[in-house]
DNA sequence: AACAGTTTTTGAATTCAATCACAAAACTTG
DNA sequence: CAAGTTTTGTGATTGAATTCAAAAACTGTT
């Protein structure tokens, strides 16, 4: 099946059961049923055979879906076989709490590089990290070491940042800081911002 | 215009919009066109006409959007003229980020209640505010002090927590941790997780 | 005052996503 | 092994969101 095929909102939904999946499977259940599944995420189990079944048939009728294939295949489709490794710009708070963030320290993702523009942090090591010049970015991720980059400096230099980022070969990245960032179209941008998320959670609530 | 009636996906771009828009104003522009907002936040400018018609006419043909009551519009939709007031609970590496954050300081949250499990740090101050207990949440909030909670605990501990800051009256979470929580129908919850992110970055790239 | 050039507004058409509902498949039990 | 139960897989249907395009309204110019 073609990539752009699969629904943009059952891929983003994928994660979502990869995490609960893994939880089932920790609990010792080798199986489970769309409707149970349905039941911890909270969402539809039609809704969760349908898209499970845009990438091929994993149930078995009447018994329900194998945790552990499932797990693998839904792994392989989001790539999270393969392992990825990151460019850490802006140690400021949000910065040094990904460092810590024990997600990193298991799993596919890996920070290899950490950058900053502060003459204080640079060449000191945080959470076992040396700390380089953000001028040295483009040089460092062209060599190879690292595909997704994370902006965690201030609004004004986050443009820039990204722009270098690109420049050396990165093609994923995530933005922690609140600006909207056009690049070029192969270059994938995730936003994560909690102001924007507090908004949408005021506009449901009548104070 | 009755709320049900605007869109959940138009509701989800407003705070992409405003703050833009907030930017749009600093630079000492007056109005905008569909146009160019559209540009700044890659999107196309019929979405973004569509989007605002929904809550009424801003626009003059010809001319564009006026920024500033434009930007008054919207932060009235989404709440945003209000006072809200925030819980923090847990202040490991994510809670104490969230305490410097700087968009906290100015603009309409402020996090009133902060709290923690770890003795060590009950009682002691952080960034300016007493961690209380985490026994106390619900008789805290439930006096009225706060509408929103905030989540920033380990993993295991986000269920028990969220139900705690419910039961004291919260209507309103973000979620740090990368677990589901379903909770009351009237209680709206976000999450925020950088590693599903991470997932959905890593599928639309090709390594 | 009329015209050219913009840009919004808005209903219609199209595309995309969610739900429904049921046949087919596999297991269970007497 | 046959009848009954469960649960998947998937076309068909409904619903939501986006794009399109024609009409309307404003600006500035001559």
């Amino acid at each position: 099946m073609r990539k752009d095929e699969i629904p943009k909102e059952t891929v983003n939904r994928l994660p979502i059961y990869l995490r609960c999946l893994n939880r089932i499977l920790l609990r010792g259940h080798s199986t489970i049923s769309s409707d149970e599944l349905a039941n911890l995420v909270s969402m539809s189990p039609a809704k969760i055979r349908k898209d499970l079944s845009y990438f091929g048939k994993f149930g078995t009728r009447g018994v329900g879906y194998e945790v552990k294939p499932l797990i693998e295949r839904i792994r392989g489709i989001l790539n999270l076989d393969k392992n990825w490794k990151l460019a850490l710009v802006g140690v400021g708070n949000v910065g040094s709490a990904l460092l810590s963030h024990p997600g990193f320290h298991r799993g596919c993702f890996k920070i290899e590089l950490v950058f900053d523009d502060d003459p204080e942090l640079i060449g000191k090591e945080i959470s076992g990290k040396k700390v380089h010049d953000s001028s040295e970015i483009s040089n460092l991720v062209e060599k190879g070491l690292v595909q997704i980059g994370i902006i965690a400096v201030p609004n004004e230099k986050a443009r820039d940042v990204a722009e270098r980022l690109v420049r050396g070969g990165v093609t994923g990245i995530i933005n922690f800081a609140p600006v909207s960032i056009d690049l070029h179209d192969d270059v994938k941008i995730y936003q994560i911002d909690i102001s924007t998320e507090l908004s949408r959670l005021t506009y449901h609530m009548v104070p």
